[in-house]
DNA sequence: AATGAATGAGGCTTCATTCAT
DNA sequence: GATGAATGAAGCCTCATTCAT
């Protein structure tokens, strides 16, 4: 009866911990912040983050993981127009959206961070892929097979085409860690963008088909 | 007459020192890597290393410089065929080809560990940034606007297009380097799907345009 | 109630890590004395003294700062005796043997490590001035100049005598150190002898005066 | 017949490197100048300074080495007026001026980085005392004594007075390089004020003797 | 004899982690 | 559980000295 409150009090310590360390993670990078700089940002003294975390790479991994988010927030979020029947365009325009909108202020400096020790840390990599990465891809999956099963969208490799979206998110956010000023200046036009480019291509409307052949689509 | 010679023999102390850099850093990351074992690596002693570089850090800027190149490659490449004449297509395909044969081996082991310094020192991210991509947009550029201007592409906003092509490819690199095993499967695959994705989009062929005129979707 | 004794032990930490200091400088010499000497002697690990002192050279202004004083001796000491009214050789003699005691055991090798190392450092050196010379002056020249108002003395350049007298003390000590036998074996005679030699000069008893005319002395 | 010259040569070198030692460590200082410093400021490679000297602290030693003056400076130098039979007070004005002429720019340098090494280095300090202290004594020994004899100058503990002169002459420069102002401005009026104050003292013409006995001085 | 690259011992300092209070 | 001083391993870097050329 008692304990549930202990366990409250102990969640509470964690979370704040970890809000500490997302911060300072955030200002200084993992290799340069210390735990000093995480104790005093939590308000806390060194030794009691031991208390709650085996070590320095234990608060990376802790920010990862979902169970530890600062506030309920409701993750599923606003799901996309689940909707086969609904347009592609307009599901692809919701799903780009709502990533973006999830890369605001602290996310995206902790997504620099945690980036940059994945590429370097096998652990936390492992973490990173199962806890992100995976459940990401396992999420939309069934949403591409869908709409491509609907003839929607041209028949595509889905692993091969989920990664590819994927990873120009990835890259679009590391070329502005990178302080790319066109990126900076339409961040906000990204998603728009990155519909049109995906669902139409760069080719001019009406040009050939990939392996173009005259009559191919000339039928839709 | 002498002095070319002791100017190769320190050029080549300097080259096994980065090779031994490259080695270390890409099997420990940057931050693991000390000295002693790049010493180590290079079979030099820690000293000598501070005898071509000021700091461990140079060690990486190094890395960098094309100046350093181990072996004089023929950096301007096989030119994608300049090739507005030629088939857009054509042109995406040879681009990514290459782009895609220039990361073997040690090229995408320090690429991990470059990007992940990159993404969290100011100075490596300018330097990164000033010699590799920029270089990149600017090489690009061109060939895109001339396609566009010669009505092979649609009129995109090209600096944002440009940048959305580069960060697929750093997130194709980044999400291998987590060890996805569909991209490290299918590798080879990715420049064909690249260039078919891109330009074709994933609409099926002859669906809507963009922002849809008239009739165009009025059947879907 | 409590941090008063934490203060305290930290204090006591503090005075314990200086004292090992003066002795590990007074006996290897600042530069060659190495911080883990220092560590060694006074029983704590290397990182302890980084607690309480930011690095190597901050140990030596320590040791300048009255306020770390081992014991809280009565630094305003037996005042001299105050003295117009008192015999000017009465004074300075006080005075001498005043300062004479001050430079006992100790502080004797800590004057040794300062002054070497306040001839080649400016920090330090600007430290010494205020901390130790400045003050010195600052209490001296009052009595001087009350001497010579009161005709007790010569009027002098009481600036420059100040110094010339404080550079006899320091070059003396310096002398010493460099292990002068005659100076050490009468290190006790010194206050008489400096107060002869300063008050009554090195001539003869009524020879001439500086700017000699026959008969200024013919009275005496 | 030819080993003449190559000692001559060598004597050179020597005396170049010593000098660009005196330049860099009163630069510098001697712990803060390295063997490159002086190499390059010698114009020669570090390695030939080891053909030279066995060590870096044996350069401060060369550079008390009378016997590497850069010139063949007169070092009797215009000997003071050798007179018992000349006025005291104007032997010491001769010596203390000449004294001090031989501290200018360079040697003064030297000066503070000897000194403070001579403090801290057992080595240094020995050869200072036998080079330059001892010499210095027993050169000016003599002359005091003879003064005495000849009732010039009061009865004095030789040694004593000896080391008490020197002291001041350490101490003024001490001071300086502390900074003083007051000596920066008045240095030039240094002996003769402590020409002044050594003869005649600080007390008043006509004061009292030391013990002041009315009659005891009249015989002298 | 001159060179200067190579050496590697050793110094200062940082900081993750421990543990007595 | 909380504290924060103490710990000490380890890292980066300097620089006197050596030695092959």
């Amino acid at each position: 009866m008692n304990e549930p409150f202990q366990e409250q009090v102990a969640h509470l310590r964690r979370t704040q911990i970890l809000t500490a360390a997302v911060t300072v993670f955030a200002a200084r990078g993992f290799h340069r912040a210390t735990i000093r700089d995480v104790a005093k940002a939590a308000g806390v003294a060194d030794g009691t983050i031991y208390n709650y975390f085996p070590n320095k790479a234990a608060l990376l991994l802790g920010i990862l993981d979902p169970h530890n988010e600062s506030e309920g927030r409701s993750d599923p979020a606003p799901p996309p127009p689940d909707a086969v029947d609904a347009d592609a365009r307009e599901f692809f325009r919701h799903l780009f959206r709502l990533r973006w909108s999830l890369l605001a202020g602290d996310k995206l400096s902790v997504l620099r961070v945690v980036l940059s020790e994945v590429l370097v840390n096998p652990e936390l990599r492992t973490l990173y892929v199962e806890r992100v990465i995976a459940p990401t891809f396992a999420l939309a999956a069934p949403h591409l097979e869908r709409l491509i099963a609907a003839g929607r969208l041209r028949p595509l490799d889905v692993p091969l085409t989920l990664r590819t979206m994927t990873a120009t998110f990835l890259g679009l956010v590391t070329l502005r860690f990178m302080g790319d000023q066109h990126l900076q200046d339409q961040w906000d036009d990204v998603p728009e963008l990155l519909t049109t480019l995906l669902l139409d291509g760069m080719l001019p409307r009406g040009s050939a088909a990939p392996s173009g052949e005259g009559d191919s689509h000339g039928t839709v």
